[in-house]
DNA sequence: TGTATGCAAATAAGG
DNA sequence: CCCTTATTTGCATAC
C-alpha cells in the first residue's frame, strides 16, 4: 500500500491495442518448446538458473529452443530472440514453471512418501516438511535443500549433472527500504536450517535501509526550449488505439486518483458519462476520461496526439539535459496528487510507446507537468540560484521485490504440490522463506497466472 | 553511461 | 480477506 498511488488505469477493458502486447499472444507461443524440460530435475531448472551461472550451459542444451525457458537463460544467450516481439508485456506467457513439474515427478512421488527425494542436498537443511501435510515432506525438504545450498554439491544423487548452482548472488539486493507497507525481503538465506516440524526461524525482516535517493534536482542546465513538433510516425498503431476503449460497459470506480481516465489532477472521480461526442459506449471511457482531463474527447487520447507528445517530451527531456531515470525520481517532487516516483524503464517506454495506449494517456499528464515545470525551473534558475530544487522526495516508486533463487526453487516446489495453499500455508512458507506473507500470496497468485497462460498457448 | 527489454511482482477492480 | 483477471510498472540486465 504504500503506494496506491500508483493506480492507474485499470480495468476498461482496453487492452490490446497498442501495444502488440497482447494481442493474441500467439507470438508467444512459440516458444513453447518448453516442454523440454526436463533434464535435470532438481527444480532448480526453472528460475535457478537464471542468473547464476554456471548452469547455465547446462541449459541450452535444452533450451535450444525454446527460448525461454526458463526465463533467465533468455539473456545469456541465444535464446532470446523469440520473445522479443513482443515487446512489452509478456502476455503470452511462456514458460516456465512447467517444467519443473515434469522434473519434479519425482519429487512427487516423493511427497507422497516421504523422504526419497531428498537425499540430494541432505547437507543442510531439509527441514521442514510439513507444511503440506505429508507431502511435502519431500518437496519441501528438497526445495529447501536446493534452496539453501543450492549449491551445494550434489553429489550423487543428482541426476545428470547438475553441478551446483551456486548462486552468486546477482539477484537483487538491494536495499530495501522498508517502507510503508512494505518490509523487504532480501533474502539471502542461507540455511535455514531444516528442522521439520514447525519451525521456528522466524522471519526476520532482514534489514534495511533506505537509501533512496531522492534527489537531485535534477535538471541541470538546459535551457528551455521548446518546441513542440508535431508529427508522427505513427507506430503506434492508429486505429489500435481506438480499440481500447472498446467494450462497452466500463466502470470503474476508479481507484486512484489516476487512473487512466483520470489524469492527474484535474478532478476526479466520477466519470461523466456523458459528453460529447461519444454516442458509443465505446467512447464513453475515452470521453470520460478527456472530460475529466478537460479537453476535448480526443486531442488527449489520439494516439496521435501521444506519439507527436511522446517525441516532443525525449527530446525536450533531452534538451535539458535530464536522463530517463531522473525524470522519474523528480516526478515524486510534483506532488501531484496519487503521483510518485517511477523507474526508468517506465519513462522510457512512456517514450517509446511502448505502454499500452490508457496507460499512455494516464502518464501523459504526469509527463506533462513535469516538463513544464522542469523547463520553469531551468529557466529561472538562471537567475535564481535559490532553488528549490532537491525536494523532500515525496511518494515512492512502487517497489519490487525480487526473490532470490533459492526461494523460488522453493516456491516452485510447493506450487507443484499445492498451487493453492491456503492462508496457513502460505504463512508457513512465507516463514520459512523469510518473506512477506504478502509476497508469497501474490506469488502464488502470479504463478497461477502463469499456468494458466502456458496451458491456454500451449494449445494453439 | 544512458537506454531498451524480458520477466514477473504488485495493483486495481469485481466476485 | 482471498481469488481471478487484466494491467501497470520495476528489477536486472542486455545493448
Amino acid at each position: 500500500m504504500e503506494n496506491g498511488l500508483f493506480k492507474r488505469s485499470t480495468r476498461e477493458k482496453p487492452a490490446v491495442d497498442i501495444n502488440k502486447q497482447q494481442t493474441s499472444s500467439s507470438v508467444c507461443c512459440l516458444q513453447q518448446t518448453i516442454p523440454c524440460l526436463v533434464l535435470f530435475v532438481q527444480g532448480d531448472l526453472s528460475s535457478g538458473l537464471i542468473r547464476e551461472k554456471p548452469v547455465v550451459n547446462i541449459n541450452m542444451q535444452q533450451t535450444s529452443s525454446s527460448g525461454d525457458l526458463f526465463s533467465g537463460l533468455t539473456r545469456e544467450k541465444l535464446v532470446v530472440d523469440i520473445n522479443k516481439q513482443q515487446t512489452s508485456s509478456s502476455v503470452c506467457g511462456l514458460q516456465q514453471t512447467i517444467p519443473c513439474l515434469v522434473l519434479f515427478g519425482d519429487l512427487s512421488s516423493g511427497l507422497t512418501r516421504e523422504k526419497p527425494a531428498v537425499d540430494i542436498n541432505q547437507q543442510q537443511t531439509s527441514s521442514s516438511g510439513d507444511l503440506f501435510s505429508g507431502l511435502n515432506d519431500g518437496l519441501l525438504t528438497r526445495a529447501e535443500a536446493l534452496a539453501a545450498v543450492d549449491i551445494g554439491k550434489h553429489q550423487a544423487s543428482s541426476p545428470p549433472v547438475l553441478p551446483q548452482l551456486k548462486h552468486d548472488m546477482m539477484y537483487h539486493h538491494g536495499m530495501g527500504a522498508p517502507h510503508p507497507g512494505a518490509p523487504n525481503t532480501r533474502p539471502h538465506q542461507m540455511g535455514h536450517h531444516g528442522m521439520d516440524g514447525l519451525d521456528m526461524l522466524d522471519p526476520i525482516s532482514s534489514s534495511s535501509m533506505t537509501t533512496l535517493a531522492p534527489m537531485s534536482d535534477g535538471s541541470g542546465g538546459g535551457h528551455g526550449g521548446h518546441h513542440p513538433q508535431l508529427h508522427g510516425p505513427s507506430v503506434y498503431g492508429p486505429a489500435a488505439a481506438m480499440n481500447t476503449m472498446m467494450s462497452g460497459h466500463h466502470h470503474h470506480h476508479h481507484g486512484g486518483p489516476l487512473s487512466a481516465h483520470g489524469p492527474p489532477g484535474h478532478h476526479g472521480p466520477h466519470h461523466h458519462p456523458a459528453h460529447p461526442a461519444a454516442h458509443h459506449p465505446a467512447m464513453a471511457a475515452a470521453a470520460a476520461a478527456a472530460a475529466a482531463a478537460g479537453l476535448h474527447p480526443d486531442s488527449d487520447t489520439d494516439p496521435r496526439e501521444l506519439e507527436a507528445f511522446a517525441e516532443r517530451f525525449k527530446q525536450r527531456r533531452i534538451k535539458l539535459g535530464v536522463t530517463q531515470a531522473d525524470v522519474g525520481k523528480a516526478l515524486a517532487n510534483l506532488k501531484l496528487p496519487g503521483v510518485g516516483a517511477l523507474s526508468q524503464s517506465t519513462i522510457c517506454r512512456f517514450e517509446s510507446l511502448t505502454l499500452s495506449h490508457n496507460n499512455m494517456i494516464a502518464l501523459k499528464p504526469i509527463l506533462q507537468a513535469w516538463l513544464e515545470e522542469a523547463e520553469a525551473q531551468a529557466k529561472n534558475k538562471r537567475r535564481d540560484p535559490d532553488a528549490p530544487s532537491v525536494l523532500p522526495a515525496g511518494e515512492k516508486k512502487r517497489k519490487r521485490t525480487s526473490i532470490a533463487a533459492p526461494e523460488k526453487r522453493s516456491l516452485e516446489a510447493y506450487f507443484a504440490v499445492q498451487p493453492r495453499p491456503s492462508g496457513e500455508k502460505i504463512a508457513a512458507i512465507a516463514e520459512k522463506l523469510d518473506l512477506k506473507k504478502n509476497v508469497v500470496r501474490v506469488w502464488f497468485c502470479n504463478q497461477r497466472q502463469k499456468q494458466k497462460r502456458m496451458k491456454f498457448a500451449a494449445q494453439h
